[in-house]
DNA sequence: TCATCGTAACTTGGCGCCAAGCTGTTGTGT
DNA sequence: ACACAACAGCTTGGCGCCAAGTTACGATGA
């Protein structure tokens, strides 16, 4: 194993072991690369990993800090409810932003329209909630786009009352440099995707495909 | 954003638009200096990163290549079905390898034993099983652990037939340097942690703690 | 004419140097 | 005695230089 590696993984150690005060000075570069007798590009190097994990913020001329750990927000990933609904339920105080482009057209390949929201939780970006409405349901969705915080509100007001979902598949990927803006990560922060398909119980017709991105270090995920 | 994204996302663009051939030099660290008219280290930055995520990987002095993308496994996170079984039911060459190692004892705080296993597909590591098996059940554990391969085996031959699980809690992490080199994978590679517990249905009794560690690059989870 | 060796030109890898920013201490002026 | 400015010493950030490895081409010898 590298000395890089060797010395994240000790790092780490003292970090979760409590050694560093949070918002406190962590050891400089120098400072490491003195204890560990190893050069200053190696530990800034392993200090680098470890910031873009969330773990430090650096301050150039001041120095690093090491960051709170975020509370984890607990997903039940199941069942037909809305993620507003979930979040509200558990008393997280959740805003939603719409996304919307003018730039963003209508699929003509599979007649859908991408409709992308941003959540908040605590004032944080915690995901991107893409829906790819069906367009042959909802004609008038690229007029209504812009006004849209919920995807489930807006069925309703079109006449569809029950929804299900026919199972999700979930992965794991790195943001795009538009993600980590949006969510305001860094580029290894592992995101997970969730996607599945909103059917209307009554008459089955598939009402939109969903992609979810979710910061995986904001949520643990409960399964069934 | 800075120039490294900026060329991460250019360069992952051109690689899943099938711009470069799989094991042949992709574009050394010069020529896409001169191509992006940024500084060498810049563009090093950017190639290690998309190293540390799989899509490449280098040989001093010749050159760096396009690592062939790996089929992602689908698997089932439901049920009281194995790991074992749900990858022999999919046709997929699974073998597992105990990590027994002598030094580990029981946990006298929470009474368990842990047992880890290594599992592979087509001969590479895909996921780490960790056991933590109840001792106030299972007295002989410690003993018995070095021959084990299958806990389902194990519990039927002590008598416990019919197991589920009490759900199970869905988290991602990196990979610590052990787990590195077991999974044969980068500090940057997400794994999936999976925690449940196995419980007998009979006599409710819980038969082990499990926290399985899958490289979240190797498989796509169905959740019901 | 062919084979072998040496060198040059390419590649990636390891680490350092200089720039930019911040803070604390000391000296000078009012 | 206090306030302000300058400088030194600390911090992190950007990028380059030299080392190590590989390959191809040209020259020399058989």
């Amino acid at each position: 194993m590298s000395s890089e590696a060797l010395l994240i993984d000790e790092l780490l150690k003292r970090i979760t072991a409590g050694e560093y005060q949070l918002n406190e000075k962590f050891p400089s570069e120098n400072r490491l690369a003195e204890e560990f007798q190893l050069p200053r590009i190696t530990v800034r190097k392993a200090l680098q990993h470890l910031e873009g994990r969330g773990y430090l913020y650096s301050v150039r001329g001041k120095g690093r800090y090491l960051k709170p750990e975020s509370e984890s927000i607990h997903l039940h990933l199941s069942g037909g409810e809305s993620f507003t609904d979930k979040m509200l339920a558990s008393g997280y105080d959740l805003k939603t932003v719409n996304l919307f482009s003018p730039d963003i057209e209508i699929n003509q390949e599979n007649q859908t329209y991408m409709l992308a929201r941003l959540r908040y939780i605590n004032e944080e970006p915690i995901a991107i909630h893409q829906s790819y409405v069906n367009v042959e349901v909802f004609p008038t969705i690229q007029n209504d786009a812009p006004t849209i915080t919920s995807m489930f509100a807006y069925y309703r007001a079109h006449g569809f009352h029950h929804f299900t979902n026919n199972g999700a598949v979930l992965s794991v990927q790195f943001p795009s440099t538009d993600e980590q803006e949006l969510l305001k990560c860094n580029n290894i922060l592992p995101l997970i995707c969730l996607e599945s398909q909103t059917v209307c119980e009554e008459t089955k017709k598939i009402l939109e495909r969903t992609c979810i991105l979710y910061r995986s270090d904001k949520f643990k995920y409960r399964l069934r």
